[in-house]
DNA sequence: CGCCTCACG
DNA sequence: ACGTACGTGAGGCGC
């Protein structure tokens, strides 16, 4: 690419609108951009910040934007044109008048003609541009537009996702067709079609085979000519399909005999109406856009908003909070003690909202007060048991609950209005606790930003924190499963508001990190204060969007009330047999050992095993093991996973020495060892369950992961050994849903075959087998059962001849057919996997029972791969999500009934089907038809598929199976 | 800190 | 033509 030194005197920009609209759109698809109206402003912003980016940079002195207007010659010529594509997302429908009245602010002009394309529109105007001795740059996403490429007129495509901005010429373009003349792109997009754009092509004919042929024929007209050098299907196909190939180039060709006429004086840049940027910038809430291009809003630099459309446009929603139960202000004698120790506090209400220039504390009128005498502390605690709701927070000295001390409490009930309690110098965190122990266990709802911690926090001062909850990550979780809840971006997302962030306090993290206790409380002060008050005004954001969405049931239901079950359950922990996993470690180290040495004799030298990088280099370079069909993974190294090693093991022993060694270093390293470096001064391990991390509901488990305990193999099962009951007084008791999953799939689909055999408590598995490979129910042997089991698992996550045939060790037509039969004979269970397709599709999302959503934005992507993988989350979701809502359901109604009953059984583990109890002996014949019955009345399935459960005991977790 | 591999449902 | 079953978390390597 040679550009002129000088900068063209000439230099117009003419951008397809909707192109980069819809790229924008798709941009942000995972990880949507909503304002605090709940208007998807990504498109918007996208579109905007590459407009921003391309005058910044580019410095155009003439520019255009051109938007599609209604049908086209091409739909004339062909009604399929276009007919595949989906309805313009709403979202994007309500960006369109923002982007035109920001253009209309750039004062940039809008051209578009009836009756043609954008394309069509540029390419006419690039071209006479060009004869007037412009530099044109198409700006477009689009590849069609190669066609139009000169020496004069070449192809701008912005940034995006990480690329930067690229500029093709005529060389790009000959390159990337392989073609030798420009005039030959259209023989190539003509013959290989366009799915999206309906453009038929040739069948069998796709990009490769298309370079191919207009590289020996030059023309798609030639090709036909010449039609009888070609061989077999593909001349057949060229021949019969010849007119649709003429048809389909027409169709791609770029027509630049628009009767439009190029009029440079109108395209001239000029200076943006700054006023209406600003408005319109407020009113999408682009803050930062808007300081970046417009200057920034320094707090007291901008006079003060005069009434008309900046003023308004500038004016936040209000945050209201519903009026609490009186204030320390203003009432009573506490508050003219207050008054008097600080001598600042102003009663009244400023604090209710937040105007344009807010961002952090220093920019918002707040109330926030230091608690820290006795007298204060009394009239406080009086205020907070006349709420009906309070937010509070704890501070500690650190993030792991079991080791963190109490530093000081918060609470807020009016928004902008918060207290801040720190532990007394001369006093226990016990003893403060215990003075605001009547609030804790009062039935006050109590409001908290991932409040299992606090909860945690309290419990070791042995203070049982009583419901109603609602916390708000998890209200946000509901809201947008697939985000992150984190305070900050919240405050900033929903609040437009910036907290001050814990590093000004406590310092980087690192070496010398102080923690909350170093400080002295009113340095604390404000910044928990803030927290408090932050999560009552995101509480008042999240409760009505909850409500409109459906989700608030879900929310106060389910999710907050498992708060403190989760809470109760990490607290119990697991005992952890230390000894016996000491012993084990060293009896796999020695087997370690063995295998190192067989497999470095193998290779005939030493090298670490461990690196999969040394292992591909030893095995495929060195040895050349596995001549052919070497695969290499996405960073082009060697893969050396256990499917392409497995393939070895029958031709080359070290393989199977290989991923012996693999699975015993691993055990080793990552439970025989890791587990009792985390057992607690109790003897056990507190593992914390994350209630908002996964995309379905699920929960997970860090610190360590206590759902992936080995159980598949024989000497990984051996560590569930080590899991053993607290006392002699207990034994383990696991009890499992048996298949949940297919279940809930029979159910959804109402497959009368699949319902039946739950309904006759048949081993479903083989009764699949049966009807699959057509034999009866006495002839299925054990290989046909263990395919059938597969089928079903791979129905539930939304199967693939490919996929399914990778994992039977069957080909490719074998696994069609089996996948066939299987629909053949329930053919409900197909239907179910459409209907949730097609559901997802109008929606973009999927939900469970109990209404819990996942998006599914991908779903109607132009790009196969992504909307297939977003297509099976559609089957899967709502399946893994209801069986995530089940178990929910029942830890709780199992939590209440063990509490109610005062029974000493606790629960202490969630693998996703199954829960693990730490049983008193003498209470485990009462618990566990009880634990059964909860379980499977959890929910009840719309068409009545029952729920079964199996409970075993034990004296440790592999004997409780 | 990203990648690879592998443990679980 | 493309790439391929759903959902997680952790350890070790190598940059």
């Amino acid at each position: 690419m040679s550009e002129p030194t000088a900068a063209p005197a000439k230099k117009l920009f003419l951008l397809d609108a909707f192109a980069l609209i819809y790229r924008s759109h798709f941009a942000f698809a995972k990880n949507p951009r909503v304002n605090s109206k709940g208007m998807n402003t990504g498109a918007v912003l996208g579109f905007t910040n590459t407009l921003v980016e391309v005058l910044q940079k580019e410095q155009p002195t003439h520019i255009g934007v051109c938007f599609d207007a209604g049908k086209t010659f091409r739909h004339e010529k062909d009604e399929n044109y276009k007919a595949n594509r989906q309805a313009m997302p709403e979202d994007i429908g309500i960006a369109i008048p923002y982007i035109k009245q920001i253009l209309e602010g750039f004062h940039i002009p809008i051209l578009l003609m009836k009756g043609y394309e954008a394309d069509d529109v540029i390419g006419t105007l690039a071209q006479q541009a060009e004869r007037e001795g412009f530099e044109v740059f198409m700006m477009t996403p689009d590849k069609d537009y190669c066609q139009l490429v000169t020496e004069h007129i070449k192809i701008y495509r912005p940034a995006f996702m990480g690329n930067a901005a690229e500029v093709l010429d005529v060389a790009h373009v000959l390159a990337r067709f392989e073609v030798e003349r420009v005039e030959q792109v259209v023989d190539i997009l003509g013959l290989q079609g366009d799915a999206s754009d309906n453009i038929p092509g040739i069948p069998g004919i796709g990009e490769k085979t298309a370079k191919t042929l207009i590289q020996r024929f030059g023309s798609v007209e030639n090709l036909i000519a010449n039609s009888d050098q070609l061989k077999g299907k593909q001349q057949e196909n060229v021949r019969n399909f010849a007119e649709q190939g003429l048809l389909s180039k027409e169709l791609a060709t770029i027509h630049v005999n628009v009767p439009i006429e190029f009029e440079p004086d109108k395209l001239v840049m000029e200076a943006p109406d700054a006023n209406r940027l600003r408005a319109l910038f407020e009113e999408l809430e682009f803050r930062q856009l808007s300081a970046r291009i417009l200057g920034g809003e320094v707090a007291g630099s901008r006079p003060a908003a005069p009434a008309g459309p900046v003023g308004r446009g500038a004016r936040r929603p209000k945050v209201v909070a519903p009026a609490g139960q009186g204030s320390l202000f203003g009432e009573g004698s506490a508050a003219v003690v207050i008054a008097a120790e600080n001598g600042e506090f102003a009663p009244g209400e400023a604090h209710q909202e937040y105007h344009g220039s807010t961002k952090t504390l220093a920019d918002v009128p707040h109330n926030y007060h230091l608690v820290d005498t006795p007298a204060l502390r009394k009239s406080l605690l009086g205020f907070l048991l006349q709420q009906k709701e309070v937010s509070f927070d704890t501070e500690t000295t650190g993030l792991n609950t079991m080791t963190a001390r109490l530093v000081g409490l918060s609470f807020s009930w009016h928004v902008g209005e918060a207290y801040y309690v720190p532990v007394p110098q001369d006093e226990t965190a016990q003893a403060l606790v215990e003075e605001f122990c009547p609030f804790f266990e009062s039935n006050i709802v109590k409001i908290g930003q991932n409040i299992k911690y606090d909860l945690l926090i309290l419990k070791n001062y042995q203070v049982r924190v009583n419901g109603p909850f609602f916390d708000t990550m998890l209200a946000h979780y509901l809201i947008e499963p697939d985000m992150r809840h984190n305070m900050d971006v919240l405050a900033e997302t929903y609040l437009h508001y910036t907290p001050v962030p814990i590093t000004d306090l406590i310092g980087p993290k690192g070496k010398n990190q102080k923690t909350m206790a170093d400080l002295p409380p009113n340095e604390v002060s404000d910044y928990a204060c803030e927290d408090a008050d932050v999560t009552l005004q995101l509480r008042h954001v999240f409760e009505p969007m909850l409500k409109s969405l459906g989700l608030l049931e879900l929310l106060n239901e389910v999710e907050n009330p498992l708060v403190p079950v989760l809470a109760d359950v990490e607290f119990a922990g697991v005992r952890i047999d230390s000894e016996a996993m000491g012993e084990y470690s060293a009896e796999l180290q020695g087997y370690v050992q063995d295998l190192e040495t067989q497999i470095f004799k193998e290779a005939g030298e030493e090298f670490n095993i461990g690196s999969p990088k040394q292992l591909g280099e030893v095995l495929f370079d060195k040895m050349q093991v596995g001549r052919g069909t070497i695969k290499k993974t996405k960073t082009g190294q060697y893969a050396t996973g256990e499917e392409v090693l497995s393939q070895l093991a029958g031709d080359y022993p070290i393989a199977g020495l290989i991923l012996e060694y693999r699975q015993l270093s691993k055990l080793r390293s990552t439970y025989v060892e890791a587990l009792p470096q985390l057992v607690c001064q109790d003897g056990r391990v507190h593992t914390s369950f994350n209630q908002a991390v996964t995309a379905t509901g699920r929960l997970s488990s860090t610190n360590p992961n206590l759902q992936n305990i080995p159980i598949r193999t024989e000497k990984g099962r051996e560590i569930r050994k080590a899991f053993v009951p607290r006392d002699d007084n207990h034994l383990l008791l696991a009890a499992d849903y048996s298949q949940v999953e297919l279940r809930i799939m029979a159910d959804f689909s109402g497959d009368a075959t699949m319902i039946e055999a739950f309904r006759l408590g048949q081993d479903v598995h083989r009764s699949t087998a049966s009807k699959v490979f057509h034999v009866p129910l006495e002839e299925v042997d054990g290989e046909m059962r263990r395919k059938a089991k597969t089928v079903n698992f791979g129905i539930i996550y939304g199967i693939s001849a490919f996929g399914l045939a990778q994992r039977i060790g069957i080909s490719r037509k074998e696994a069609t057919d089996i996948i066939e039969t299987y629909f053949q004979e329930f053919p409900s269970v197909k239907q179910f996997m459409d209907d949730s397709i097609n559901r997802a599709r109008e929606l973009e999302y999927a939900e469970t029972l109990l209404k819990r959503r996942r998006y599914l934005r991908d779903i109607n992507s132009r790009n196969a791969t992504l909307r297939g993988y977003t297509e099976r989350n559609a089957i899967n979701a709502p399946i893994q999500g209801t069986a995530a809502d089940i178990i929910k359901k029942a830890m709780i109604n199992i939590h209440d009934w063990l509490e109610k009953e005062r029974l000493g059984t606790k629960m202490i583990l969630q693998v996703h089907d199954e829960l693990v109890f730490d049983a008193v002996k003498e209470e485990v014949d009462y618990v566990t038809p009880k634990i059964k019955e909860l379980m499977t009345q959890a929910l009840l399935l719309p068409h009545g598929v029952p729920l079964e459960v199996e409970v075993g005991t034990g004296s440790n977790w592999l004997k409780a199976h």
